[in-house]
DNA sequence: CTTCAACTTTACCGATCGGTACAAAGTAAA
DNA sequence: TTTACTTTGTACCGATCGGTAAAGTTGAAG
């Protein structure tokens, strides 16, 4: 009986891999070349393990949302916190992650969106990127609509227009910070933009 | 004597044909054919014209700035407005033009400056297009410190902090433009974004 | 040790990239 | 019309793109 984990090369590190180039480069600037070598794998091995570029940047993008997206967004569901101090450490967490310095500066997501409106990318990819980018707004339009303490402060009535709000803020801070701002100078305006959702 | 004008097809035409191109596909999604075949010349005019590629986008982004960029600063310098309706009519003017239905969605340049961290663009663009990035920055850091209404305002103490909060805003929205959201969605952001700088 | 299957490596495919040589076509002065 | 010159279109360059066939390497079962 033919063992079925003849695998040599870590498939999940592998993956981990891919996002940061595809992180860093966006999908058009990502060559088989760079993430291959990134990868630590060939050619070949990439195709037999993911199909072909395509479906990697798929898998890689649902990585990003699990490994690191997810993580911010669990700051808004923090129990033990009041509505101010969740939204608070959401914002400050994503700000956190996009001027990391162990991972490319900005967000992978943002990077990719703007890359598919040059019709330079697949139509999977542009499916997937376009479906995961709405994950964080729907978190935020959720919490303003369904949680006690947002309808409290009135915030449910236009939830949208404070989510939106919120979400356009996180991009632009990804920009910011994709272009070399430092969280030292990104954290600061959370408070600003707290102001403008009037809390 | 040889005359000197025998160009036969519009030079300024062509670079806003060729900023378009790159306004929707980046430099590195832009394509020699793509921008050629917008530019309606062949791929050795474009040479004998420009150069190369790099100096084509470096006019073209020196094009974008001043036929686009430009007119949406002068609204901070209308003498005629107070300080909150200058700022309400340039944020909203930028707004509509990452809107605009006749131009790509977004902002040419946040789209470039994005790109360039993919360390996939020629060194002289790159620099090309950090400087330009700076100008909306320092126009607003000039209006918070000098502006007489802003001292009234006390907004000169933290010149820098606001106009880095708008900046990220206006990023924000670019972000969003480009994704596809509407200018009737992101225009009632600027009510809240002005919040943000308490006023 | 042999055998066989899975994996990795090398080498290559057609297409397209940015960039260019060269000759046909067009224009103005003589 | 001839001559001198510039602009244009064709056709091509080497390099790299995403993707793949086939040979070489590895390791465990028999």
């Amino acid at each position: 009986m033919p063992s079925n984990s003849k695998i040599k090369f870590d498939r999940s590190q592998a993956l981990k891999a891919a996002m940061m180039v595809f992180w860093k480069k966006g999908y058009g600037g990502a060559s088989l070349s760079d993430l291959t070598e990134a990868m630590g794998i060939n050619k070949p091995s990439m195709y037999a393990t993911f199909g072909n570029k395509e479906v990697l940047f798929v898998k890689a993008t649902e990585h990003y949302v699990e490994s690191v997206d997810l993580v911010h967004r669990q700051q808004l569901l923090a129990v033990e916190s009041d509505l101010p101090t969740r939204l608070k450490a959401y914002l400050s967490s994503v700000i956190s992650g996009q001027c990391c310095e162990n991972t490319p500066k900005g967000c992978y997501i943002s990077l990719c969106v703007s890359e598919a409106e040059g019709e330079c990318i697949p139509q999977t990819a542009v499916a997937k990127i376009k479906e995961v980018s709405q994950f964080a707004y729907q978190a935020l339009v959720d919490v303003f609509t369904h949680d006690e303490e947002a309808k409290q402060r009135n915030l449910h009535v236009d939830a949208q227009l404070h989510a939106r709000f919120l979400i356009t803020f996180l991009s632009g801070t990804a920009a910011m910070a994709r272009a070399g701002t430092g969280q030292e100078a990104l954290l600061p305006l959370v408070t600003q933009a707290m102001k403008g959702i009037g809390l």
